[in-house]
DNA sequence: TATATCATACGATACTTATCGAAGTATGGA
DNA sequence: TCCATACTTCGATAAGTATCGTATGATATA
């Protein structure tokens, strides 16, 4: 018998598609309920239930009661990025609809990865701001430059706040619509939440999907020179 | 119901200790019967026949009938790959004995990565060509420079020849013990071969273990200035 | 206090599947 | 021709587990 990592621990959980459903809708990073969860993978709550424990025990999800509500949420952004790289190795889902098709379409366009901003929309602006030299690569995080520190400001980012934060600060995400990399960590949880706050962003309810608005249409134009 | 890549399917077949086991097994890019894959696994022949058919089902694994004896071997490079995508980010094995402490840290020191060289020993190697600017790494590819192309030339590897095979000529392939990239491809597989051939390095039977000669320690000193 | 809602615990059930014995097929050698 | 070997197919079995009905505990609202 030949020593191999212990691969089958974390496959096994992922291999059940009740429990696949709800670590997908969980990849907006944001918190959710157990019946929420237990009705977007069309299972009973009770079967929810059993599934959260295997996950909270597996140390993929944590929980957080508040009142009679249990909220549930990725244990961190490494889990996030252990599950797109997932993705971006697995076939692609069988379209069935043409609902289907152009939510997918939408979904590759511009959608939440955990916190920050991922699909088509996010590495064109990553793209962008290696071009104008605000933030270049190295091996897997991107390094800010004094161009850059410059811009951020610009655009209303507060670096100084975002790098006390206790996480990566801007690793590189690897993006499984994409095939290649996006900004994540900190700033790039920093940038999203500008967006929205700017009004450029609007993220759905119960959807990872997100839509540009007119305003985010002129902005993205005037601060990176994106014609959308 | 969310909309993701449809991740069950491929995570199905790892989540099987008998299949997680054959597939390491296989990791070394060659040919093993049916019986003798069974018997790393620990299962009876028909066992392993049904899980063998599974995995050629899935496209993961081919078979090539010789005589009696049938013969199994991942389906190509890129399911290497992505097996050792699935390792890097598997929690590490248990190690229960001396014996498989002392086998690990060989495995980790060299390897085989489906049909080229993996461990510390490939890694350290590359980036040595790196720094030497043998080659260059440009997204996930490596590039030959000219100087690199004399280098390959004195170490007796025809490049052309190489280049006419039908597969991605040196990709960079992510290495599961070091968590960076080594190089794979043709170019990877032909180095390998060459090591082979002047006796730098032995494999051994049934193991993805690789060990350095003696004249294996002069020979990457001279060529890559690498003291063992 | 009574009631509705949310989540979990327990037990029963049905389904999946890994495993192996027995039998069958194909091949090579004596 | 007979037998040994390598592998597969079939059927039975046992183990694991996803699911849900029922019941229970906790909490908010009326």
């Amino acid at each position: 018998m030949s020593i191999h990592p212990n691969i089958t621990a974390l496959t096994a959980l992922l291999a059940e598609k009740s429990r696949a459903t709800i670590l997908a809708a969980l990849m907006d990073g944001k918190f959710h309920t157990a019946s929420e969860l237990a009705y977007m993978a069309t299972i009973k709550p009770q079967t929810a239930s059993f599934h959260l424990a295997k996950l909270v025990e597996n140390n993929l999800v944590i929980s957080e009661k508040n009142g009679r509500f249990r909220y549930f949420r990725l244990a961190n952004e490494e889990v996030a990025n252990t599950l797109e790289i997932f993705m971006s190795i697995s076939p692609p889902p069988e379209v069935r609809s043409l609902k289907q098709s152009s939510q997918l379409k939408r979904l590759e366009n511009a959608r939440t990865c955990y916190d920050h901003l991922a699909g088509r929309l996010s590495v064109t602006l990553t793209n962008i701001m290696q071009e104008e030299g605000y933030i270049e690569k190295s091996n897997k995080r991107f390094i800010i430059t004094t161009k850059g520190e410059h811009f951020f400001k610009e655009l209303g980012i507060d670096l100084i706040a975002l790098s006390r934060k206790r996480r990566s600060f801007c690793h590189a995400c690897l993006d499984w619509s994409e095939r290649t990399h996006h900004l994540g960590g900190a700033l790039g949880n920093g940038l999203f939440e500008r967006y929205i706050e700017l009004g450029w962003l609007e993220s759905r309810e119960n959807s990872r999907e997100i839509v540009i608005t007119t305003e985010g249409k002129s902005g993205f134009k005037e601060f990176f020179g994106l014609s959308i």
